[in-house]
DNA sequence: GTCTATAGGCAGATAGAC
DNA sequence: GTCTATCTGCCTATAGAC
């Protein structure tokens, strides 16, 4: 599952995010990957504009060329995040068949997030979600809602070819799975132990989602 | 379920956190009674003495007098949060006596705390584990050990009269228990429905543990 | 215990030169 | 596009009067 996901974030990481000429988009992309992972391991209210520039050897002012604020900067990650994660879907999508793979495929993308110390970038602004303006919020629930309906998606192509058996749902299935892969992220990060997420996802996946094949 | 767990909170309540004399537990108690409503919605990051100190007419200054910097605050409201969180699950322990419906309790607990549109303590601090100083990690990673040794004793108990049905160690499923409900609690709140959690809840708990009667 | 007053720093943000 | 310089406000924290 590893490969799977590591591709699809090699691919994603490639693409610029809006490329608005030559040189435009080199430096708006690499704002984006320091602020993105600020927010990831320090959370948006545990970073600042001076955080960014002092590592990317410009001044506070050049960032404010490119985000006018910091609720803009936050829409803009929370939106190339989400299109990193829908192609990673659909890298998925096009490389594995089996339901039960699919998941697995899921998962993987988290435990990769896991691997460099973050976490969920949504699951992180869904905590600090009290105190994001209204674009950012929205950005927030419209990940939750991409995620659930793939994850639906898959779940009942798995209950069609009897490769997948859970109770309740599909919806409410993948409802639980997104719970339980974000929460699992949050508890496993303190501790430091990726492990300690990989056993708590495959419990949850494989009992929320028993595995036929 | 919410019987027992509003019942663990009320008495809670009524205990003050240290009694140091007939006057003074009264305003530090206020204070972190504001200051962890403030984290649970806002995040540690998220709001300041100001704001502590303007709810309950006091200024900043006194707030300093109580806790001398917002690490100790922050020490003090996890360390409160965790005796009464043990304070509820003695309860449960003492009012209930079947393994699943003290399972169902447990859920009651955090359910309780998301009906005040909160997040719970520990799983917003776990978010900005990061960012915060050592005895308020140290108190963070205290509450999950707590929390997955009480949910591992109920597991046990419950394999042991055949009421629950789990596959793994009674520590990975409480391990994946405490997980779930975190993140169905970190995922139901931006969507501002308390249901939300209860679904994924009911659905976590009796997939991860199966009740056989 | 609580106050006023204030320090010293960093936050997000803007103006205008280059 | 990026810079210097600067603003205003809020942050945590302290000194010292009452």
């Amino acid at each position: 599952m590893r490969t799977v996901a590591a591709r699809a974030q090699n691919r994603s990481a490639a693409l610029p995010v809006t490329n608005t000429g030559p040189q435009e988009g080199g430096t708006r992309s690499r704002i984006l990957d320091v602020a993105e992972r600020l927010v990831q391991v320090r959370g948006f209210n545990g970073f600042s504009y001076a955080d960014v520039a002092a590592e990317l050897a410009l001044t506070k002012a050049s960032l404010h060329y490119h985000f006018p604020g910091k609720a803009e900067l936050g829409e803009a990650l929370m939106t190339r995040y989400a299109e990193r994660f829908a192609e990673a879907l659909s890298v998925i999508d096009g490389d594995i068949a089996e339901a039960p793979a699919k998941l697995d495929g899921y998962a993987g993308l988290y435990a990769d997030v896991l691997r460099e110390r973050r976490m969920c970038l949504c699951g992180m602004l869904a905590a600090e979600y009290e105190t994001l303006a209204a674009p950012i919020r929205d950005a927030v629930i419209a990940f939750l809602d991409d995620s659930e309906l793939w994850l639906e998606g898959v779940l009942e192509q798995g209950r069609k070819d009897a490769s997948l058996r859970f109770s309740g749902s599909a919806r409410e299935t993948a409802r639980s799975i997104v719970s339980g892969l974000e929460g699992a992220m949050l508890v496993a990060r303190p501790y430091g132990e990726v492990e300690r997420f990989q056993t708590a996802a495959t419990q949850l996946l494989s009992s929320l989602a028993q595995r036929v094949r």
